[in-house]
DNA sequence: ATGAAAGCGCTAACAT
DNA sequence: ATGTTAGCGCTTTCAT
């Protein structure tokens, strides 16, 4: 039974330490933590009774204990916005599972409101984490201060840090929009259209900045801006309602979406509400990738963020934060590519 | 400065502790630690000298070191299978979205194979969560009686728990699969199929399972048997594209699919390639109700989940056994209710 | 109300 | 190679 008892009903069951185990092995306790460190040298003989020990109580080594002394937890805080987009569900998983393997578990944070990440963050800070992925929320230079202070390293996902104090790896949301203004325009449209997801995200912003600069660069104009508001289907349908059935404007017939879910929504009204045929009447384009984007149900033409790089660089820049403490601020920006599938016409 | 010293290039830059801010603040270290104790018994003067010192310094309780003592994270482990469908990405934020506003934080195991399961668990003990909760996979009663001897509560969502050891929360996917068979059989459907998704699941062997002794109650079989492999939408297709195509066998009237991405899948093959009218030459309903299901370009008929139902059941039963560790294991089989929509017709 | 002191389970010197 | 010892930062008695 385990030397110490536990004191409230609220309690764990009894867990075993190094001391119940060093008793039943007749070694000392230190010689049993050197069994679980890798590199401490035991002698076969030691290292069986110990381990013979372990397996008789079911012994198993208190993480939390070890993350106090080596002040180090392998944890990796990831703050995420609440999503619906399956661009960002997709990359919390992608984020997990690259984290473990290099050995890293994943401590997810929540939030909804920029505003809650100033409590987040503190939180993720008082759990002492290795390091922090901050997605779809931008990281005010107060609280990139108190990370620094506390040493513990950032990197922004996917959203330009203003200040100079946090990595940031993040695709290339100004190209991608000027491919999009490319693509319409050697296809020979005339009227041009975005609709805009979250009208404060970064990505929105420069989406949009990169595409009409783009227009503007090559004589057009656009012709036409709704705003969806939010990165989703129903907000894109809605919007995309809004642009093609105001009666005192003729209709457009290209339209740059923000995001897929947001390109999808409009598609589908397009089609399937008002009989518009896409591509012949109507190019769509989108941004992600995602995979529904892919389907023969929308063969959605659209930027693909290279997601699995964006997922590896911010982890690769992240490690060597962890190893280089004092290394310089990294700032990576991945090109999209477009990818050419049905909802657009490549010729005029 | 902080009173101790950093020892490796690793480690984290210096923060500092409660004997820091004792110092400083002139009192003792305990009075500090009351200062952060809800409950605890501390003068108006003392606190607001001892905040003031936390305030200059930037003092931050080390959660590792109260964790430790305290012998409770609260952190919730949460283990899901590597996922692509859009339900389950859905089900990892709600879980930290619940579990965050009862003040837990999550801690996520991403594995992707059975076998994973057994070393993430472990794992997961060993950083002494606070509970757990297992979604897409069988907890073996090897691991069931590991978390049972170390005291940590583990529900299991969403997948029958074969022994009696660990609590569950489970919607009802037997009733239905008998909910699908009925609306078929009520439409007059003659030639019925049904197409299966990850075959050893038990939510796929429970939804067949219901379905098929329907049919048999009501005197009819199954006609068709096709089997996806996975929950996903090309897989889906696929499995569509060999039933439909088969030249030797009539086509069917109606599909069952075991999800709804393989509903979308099956749907967009049957209208998109093979001009299959849906719902009068041929009914598809699906299961979940994911979001997509209700998108214009879909009106999946389908079994709804109840999503948030399913989540916060789980959560509150994790909760119960958190604080009452003694209590019953408890199995909760939460009813799903059929949404009608436009892919499958209710008259003959 | 407050300080002193013990101890949570572990790692990492320091001896031998 | 192994035992002894000193913390890691904190909570929680126990005195006062």
């Amino acid at each position: 039974m385990p030397t110490k008892k536990r004191k409230t009903s609220l309690s764990k069951a009894s867990d075993f330490s190094q001391i119940d185990v060093a008793k039943l092995a007749g070694v000392s306790q230190a010689a049993v933590s050197r069994v679980f460190t890798p590199g401490s040298s035991v002698s076969e003989d030691t290292r069986e009774k110990v381990m013979a020990a372990v397996k008789q109580l079911g012994y198993r080594p208190n993480v939390i204990a070890r993350s106090l002394v080596q002040n180090s937890t392998n944890i990796i805080g990831l703050v995420v916005k609440r999503f619906t987009n399956p661009f960002y569900a997709h990359m919390i998983q992608e984020f997990t599972r690259v984290l473990q393997e290099q050995g890293y578990w994943t401590l997810v944070f929540n939030i909804s409101e920029k505003q809650e990440l100033e409590e987040a963050l503190p939180m993720a800070l008082q759990y002492r984490v290795d390091g922090l992925i901050i997605t779809s929320a931008t990281l005010s230079s107060k609280l990139a201060d108190e990370c620094a202070r506390s040493g513990t390293p950032v990197v922004s996902f996917n959203r330009y840090a203003t200040d100079g104090h946090s990595h940031m790896v993040c695709c290339d949301n100004f190209e991608g929009g000027r491919m999009v203004a490319d693509a319409l325009l050697d296809a020979g449209h005339k009227r041009i259209a975005f609709i805009a997801g979250e009208e404060s995200s970064s990505t929105n912003r420069d989406r949009e900045m990169g595409f009409t600069k783009r227009l503007e660069e090559r004589g057009h104009a656009l012709d036409l801006r709704e705003s969806a508001g939010d990165y989703d289907y129903e907000k894109g349908y809605a919007a995309a309602e809004r642009l093609l059935l105001s009666a005192d404007t003729p209709r457009p017939d290209a339209i740059f979406c923000a995001n897929d879910l947001i390109a999808m929504g409009a598609l589908d009204l397009a089609r399937c509400k008002l009989g518009i045929k896409v591509p012949a009447e109507l190019s769509i384009i989108g941004f992600d990738d995602i995979p529904a984007a892919g389907w023969p149900g929308y063969q959605l033409t659209t930027i693909r963020q290279p997601f699995g790089t964006l997922v590896d660089t911010t982890i690769q820049v992240l490690m060597d934060a962890i190893n280089e403490p004092d290394s310089d601020i990294i700032k990576k920006i991945i090109t999209p590519t477009l990818i050419w599938r049905d909802s657009a016409r490549s010729i005029g």
